[in-house]
DNA sequence: GTAAAAATTCAAGTTAACTTTAAGTCAACA
DNA sequence: TGTTGACTTAAAGTTAACTTGAATTTTTAC
């Protein structure tokens, strides 16, 4: 059983055949047809099917993800190491997301280490290291100074 | 000036006063009204909506927003460690959802210790550790049994 | 005091990401 | 060989999260 029918892919991966027809129409997928003109995915499918659903449970849209699934080769299934280049470039923008939003915060509340959510995001990302270490870099950018409180 | 007018509230935030509005609707922000009957936002305002913008763009839906927002006290303006409450629930949220997309992508992929999906959610959660440390858990749930690649 | 800028409500329109429906074709098996 | 279930396309419908437009009122600036 090397290709799988788009019910066999629905089942496995959770997501609904009408989902993955609309997948196709955009091009993130791109499985073959068999004689009759049925849709038939490569296992390698099933990877990329998997991958688009977690990336989007962290607020990526498709075409974004869609932008890191053309790093996969043509053709060839991907290998190990062309899944961990995409794992990176997935890593880096979720952990350049989580910068973003810490600085944004940090502007935003006119607040610097009073524990809201600037620590939130930064704990986040470095989860063992939660003492109060404030770096250099812009205090506010917009908005109104910190007051106590 | 200690309340804050939808527009300028807009431009601190960078939320569109249609945006505060529609907010509103949904009850996740409540201003008070001037004489005239013009919104006038709190400070403490201006930091719901700076979370509400950062739950967001990690793929949380308005109603979840609104259901951690709601720990926040009625009346009193929020301290900091009411802040922490939320902040502590929100993380606790976002590392459960990297667990689980890390098993749902063992699972999914058929495949543990592969260096994919899997491993890429665990670097995100613990980037210190690349380690390939494979615990004990569940190691496929449906699809088929990993076979060698 | 007046004109411009900014606010109000309500209804309808938009976009992303799908789902549903309709009308058929293909595949598996008794 | 028939019939049931899974599949096909194309078009229209749905939901979340807003935006836009229209008609009106309030606030701000001179």
């Amino acid at each position: 059983m090397k290709v799988i029918s788009i019910g066999n892919s629905s089942r496995r991966t959770g997501v609904a055949t009408s989902a993955l027809r609309y997948y196709e129409t955009l091009g993130l997928i791109t499985p073959n047809r068999n004689a009759g003109g049925q849709r038939r995915y490569p296992r390698s499918d099933i990877r990329r099917i998997s991958f688009i659903i977690a990336a989007q449970r962290f607020g990526f849209t498709l075409p974004r993800i869609n932008e890191l699934l053309r790093r996969l080769p043509n053709g060839r299934t991907p290998s190990k190491a062309d899944w961990e280049t995409i794992g990176d470039l997935f890593r880096d923008e979720l952990t350049a997301k989580i910068h973003e939003l810490a600085r944004l915060s940090d502007t935003l509340s006119g607040c610097i280490g009073c524990g809201c959510l600037s620590l939130t995001a930064c704990a986040l990302y470095n989860p063992k290291d939660q003492a109060h270490r404030h770096g250099p870099g812009p205090r506010y950018l917009m908005g109104e100074p910190p007051k106590s409180h």
